[in-house]
RNA sequence: GGCCCCAUCGUCUAGCCUGGUCCAGGACGUCACCCUUUCACGGUGAAGACAGGGGUUCGAAUCCCCUUGGGGUCACCA
């Protein structure tokens, strides 16, 4: 039994799924409380639910998310799950690993009759429940195995029946100290005798952390407020094994715009009511398991596949709400602005700074800083913040991270500009024309659609046709024909050198063309654009025509030309 | 429903502990204007809050009480 002298804080998840943003909060949180305090920052992996647990793929996820986010922990499981980090020995950092230590406390309070078996099944104490609700009272286990002889409920526990383990609940009053929220008293006679050995014999969550908090020397316990009505039991249970109390600080609750609980289900409300919009009440094609679907669209609770989730979501153009960290990763959130945006969330310097990194949180972050008052995530906020970040980038530095996050993300693009192994000259163009016009790294690819769309796949937007081409008698389509002329004659080489299909010779040439018809900028540009992409929205004109390069401009244009002549629309 | 927690602009918050410097500061969002070859970026500015009611005090966003409102939790899940 390690009692360590220096700060321990701790992020326990179960692994039940990816990380959670409301727990990135918490695990950022505890890291700062060690860095700060120049303790360490441990992980605890809390697998004691054989049913739910869906064991090391949730594992590597969790570990993966806080790894891009750049929160580093001392010790736990390494980030491949080899070799644990265990400086001060206090392994194993899975709860499913550390049965016999919980056996072993367990013996102590049901031999200091602290604790007892109890041999209610489920179905009785479901019954139990139900009747209180009737009743209109709080069901409350008041100790009925006690009835039962001290003695024989041992011999029952010994022969096999099938038993829980429950505690005693103290008969004094309980003050949890809190650092957030001062002092909270729950009265005696509150608590009830709660389960702490489940009928499989591993241990409830509470034992559990109360045991490893005080085996691991955790000091300062960081946890979201729906923990709050827990710590009363945790408390209890300390007293009764002789276990140190740690500090606690209950942070308070994110929830979504909508003021409910942030939660994966969340991705299948915007589905449900796309699907609704849509009016659909048949499968369409991309969806795979249409014997789901059709339960689905039935039971409003139930939760679609995720395979179709997606797919339906992607079909039906709804951009799904992000949840997890995995979400922010792939919607192209860069991790130092999700860490700088969440840690807002509840916490804030106290003066007006808003921006900030890793390394200024881990030297002024503060428990006594910690906000009360719920939080709602604010998605334009956390935009904001991301679109400041990319606009403070350097070019270069815009290019390789959107680059580096296109190769994981989305491939078609750095196919399309034929970056597919590193950023070339022309993705690092088209970057460049991006960087102020995108929020995200996604939105960015949204933005370079025009490239990655085949030339004779371009939709020629109706609204744009009249307005820029066949307005006054066509005067753009007339544009266009010389226009296409003009960008005929630029050289295009391989060499550099002699290459003129550059953006400040194009750019040149379209100024020229605009001063010789006496027209302006826009009279030019408009149709060109809408011959290139179909619409009236794209990067700056030359920069358009240097990044779709000289042969797919003729070629568009001759195309659009052809396909929307004057009177023809 | 019981218990617990909370309450400042639409949202995140500063100020509250140690009452006066607050006709309440910042940020996102909104609106207006400027910049502009489209879309954006950017710049400037504006509107916008102490939940309500009682106290205490010379004085309350700040302390106390009540009301109202919101949230959490009531598992052999964590």
């Amino acid at each position: 039994m390690s009692t360590s002298p220096i700060p321990v804080t701790r992020f326990a998840p179960s692994p039940t799924g990816n990380l959670h943003i409301g727990g990135a909060r918490t695990a950022l949180f505890n890291w700062a409380l060690a860095r700060k305090l120049g303790g360490h920052f441990l992980l605890r992996i809390e697998d004691t639910d054989q049913l739910r647990d869906t064991g090391r793929e949730s594992v590597l996820g969790i570990l993966e998310g806080l790894a891009w986010l750049g929160i580093d922990w001392d010790e736990g499981p390494a980030p491949d799950l080899g070799q644990d980090r265990d400086p001060r020995g206090v392994h194993p950092f899975y709860q499913s690993k550390r049965l016999n230590l919980y056996t072993e406390h367990l013996q102590r309070l049901l031999d200091a009759d602290l604790a007892y078996h109890a041999f209610e099944t489920t179905e009785e104490l479901t019954a139990m429940r139900d009747e209180a609700k009737r009743e209109k009272r709080a069901f409350k286990y008041e100790g009925a195995a006690l009835n039962i002889p001290r003695d024989e409920r041992f011999k029952r526990a010994e022969s096999g029946e099938p038993c829980v383990v429950r505690f005693k609940a103290p008969t004094g009053d309980i003050v949890v100290k809190d650092d957030v929220l001062g002092d909270v008293t729950i009265a005696a006679g509150e608590l009830d005798d709660f389960v702490i050995c489940k009928a499989d014999g591993f241990p409830t969550y509470h034992f559990a952390v109360v045991v490893d908090d005080e085996l691991m020397g955790v000091t300062h316990v960081v946890r979201g407020q729906e923990h709050l009505a827990n710590t009363p039991r945790h408390v209890a249970l300390q007293q009764a094994l002789g276990f140190r109390t740690p500090n606690y600080a209950h942070l308070p609750l994110i929830v979504n715009p909508g003021g409910g609980k942030m939660s994966k289900r969340d991705k299948d409300k915007a589905v449900r009511q796309a699907v609704r919009d849509a009016g659909l009440t048949d499968a369409p094609a991309c969806v795979q398991d249409t014997a789901d679907f059709a339960a689905w669209l039935k039971d409003k609770n139930r939760q679609l596949n995720q395979r179709d989730l997606l797919a339906l979501a992607a079909a039906l153009n709804v951009e799904l709400p992000e949840i997890e960290v995995e979400d922010f990763r792939a919607a192209g959130y860069l991790p130092e602005v999700v860490t700088n945006y969440i840690a807002l969330l509840g916490w804030s310097p106290g003066d007006d700074i808003e921006k900030f990194d890793l390394d200024f949180l881990a030297e002024r972050f503060d428990t006594s800083r910690i906000g009360k008052t719920g939080a709602r995530f604010d998605y334009k906020k956390l935009a904001a913040f991301n679109n400041d970040a990319i606009g403070a980038m350097s070019e270069e530095e815009f290019a390789q991270r959107w680059w580096d996050w296109c190769a994981a993300y989305s491939p078609e693009l750095l196919k399309a500009t034929g970056a597919a192994d590193a950023p070339n000259d022309n993705f690092t163009m088209l970057a460049g024309a991006t960087r102020p016009r995108c929020k995200t790294f996604r939105e960015g690819v949204g933005g370079a659609a025009f490239l990655t769309t085949d030339t004779n796949d371009i939709v020629f937007d109706e609204k744009a046709v009249s307005k820029v081409l066949h307005k006054n008698d066509g005067e753009g389509i007339a544009v266009l024909r010389e226009l296409r002329n003009e960008l005929s004659e630029v050289q295009d080489s391989e060499l550099r050198a002699l290459n003129q299909w550059r953006p400040e010779h194009l750019h040149e040439l379209i100024e020229k063309f605009s001063e010789k018809r006496e027209l302006g900028m826009g009279k030019v540009a408009q149709p060109l654009r809408v011959a290139l992409t179909g619409s009236t929205v794209s990067p700056p004109i030359d920069a358009t025509l240097a990044i779709l390069g000289k042969s797919t401009v003729l070629e568009r244009i001759d195309r659009c030309l052809e396909a929307v002549p004057v009177g023809a629309g």
